[in-house]
DNA sequence: CCAAATATAATAGTATTACTATCATATAGT
DNA sequence: ACTATATGATAGTAATACTATTATATTTGG
């Protein structure tokens, strides 16, 4: 795998930013450098000012990268869903079975993230750290609506609708495929949120306690 | 029921709050326009200040009933999944067929909500939408675990808890209860937020469809 | 290789937020 | 009427989330 997607860059709606952070060695300090703060500090402490710090650069030219830090979350959000998106079309593309098939995105979706050394600026479990703690934020706000119309949550919203797709190909008559596919993806995070936080609210204890339990869920659900 | 309900007070932890609110006419009026300001503005915006000046009264005195805005939406919460929990016990009480009762509990926390005349001064449908919009930026902190150990989410765990409880009732040999429990009442407040931003991601479009979701989910994944 | 364009850095300034502190006034109970 | 307690008014502070301007590097095209 590594090999492939040495070429490959996630795709990223070119509203999010100003300038494309992959475009310049300033732009991929700033990504992996919001990658580590925000894991550290939380979302709400992290500023532009104290980035510039830690990355030996000024305020003011992060800025020209990001209008803001919610956009700079929204990026690193996109980029997350983007790659796992990757990640689900290659593990699952060469399968026929339906079902095998599902099973497998379910697996892909809800596992432990792993580091993925083709992108060397990009701690992708970190980054799966800040996903669960902090995109919830993301889209719970006043201007998701305008935010939505521009494109800014395309990659989920395809993830989301492609995991539906196969749960349609098993039963296309169960009636609640997006709900259920959406229920995997926001049910996952929520569930590794509380296995570290509140242990008495989950069974997903380790390794892979959450893809069982979806993929138990799920079946079990849109039966054949 | 509303007869029943009017010598009933939620009951919440004391640390959440300096001053109890439902001890005094400014606080109750604190809460009674917070919760329409919330919801009209979104989380983010809400200041004591404008709070203030909306109740006629000064952003001093609003900060001798909440250290911050953060403990007050802390409050709302609280208050909210107490309710709730109230509702679902007065209302599986009397049912001795867990089965029965389960599907009672799991329409209870997942259908609509509709006004409470007992509580005066607190619009319930408004709440829910906080709820749905704010919930979670209650727990997503980095102050989240001391603040689980002072006692703050202690309702809605024993909410978790008692649906927890039901599901192991019906069939003690299913590995994920809590998880599932927890699936359930964080995904009901997602699929109600789909539904009015992300309509494309939900099959929960009316009426009572989410109860039916998430009854045909959990009665599927646990079986007897 | 020089000029011009572009990227980055430095500095300053602003409105707002999230408070804290102090003092004044109103009201309520004994 | 006295005194505690609740509320209100005002002022002040450090930090945030920017915007604007100017200066200095660095790149690149002729």
């Amino acid at each position: 795998m590594d090999r492939l997607l040495q070429s490959v860059k996630i795709n990223i709606n070119e509203n999010i930013y100003v300038k494309d952070p992959e475009s310049s060695d300033l732009g991929k300090r700033i990504i992996q450098e919001s990658i580590l703060m925000v894991n550290e500090m939380g979302f709400e402490s992290f500023t532009f000012k104290k980035l510039g710090v830690k990355i030996g650069s000024n305020e003011s030219s992060i800025y020209r990268y990001f209008e803001n830090k919610h956009k700079l979350l929204l990026y690193l959000a996109s980029w997350y869903w983007g790659w796992l998106e990757y990640q689900l079309v290659f593990a699952t593309n060469g399968i026929g079975n339906p079902k095998e098939k599902l099973k497998k995105a379910i697996e892909i979706v809800t596992k432990v993230t792993e580091e993925d050394s083709s992108f060397s600026h990009i701690n992708e479990v970190l980054l799966n750290k800040i996903v669960i703690n902090e995109y919830s934020k993301s889209y719970l706000t006043k201007e998701v609506d305008a935010e939505n119309k521009e494109g800014y949550f395309i990659i989920y919203k395809r993830l989301v609708t492609r995991i539906s797709d196969m749960i349609k190909a098993i039963n296309p008559d169960y009636k609640h495929p997006s709900s259920l596919s959406s229920t995997i993806l926001e049910g996952s995070l929520h569930q590794y949120f509380l296995k570290d936080h509140f242990p008495s609210l989950t069974d997903c204890k380790e390794g892979n306690d959450t893809s069982t339990y979806f993929q138990n869920l799920v079946f079990s659900t849109i039966k054949p």
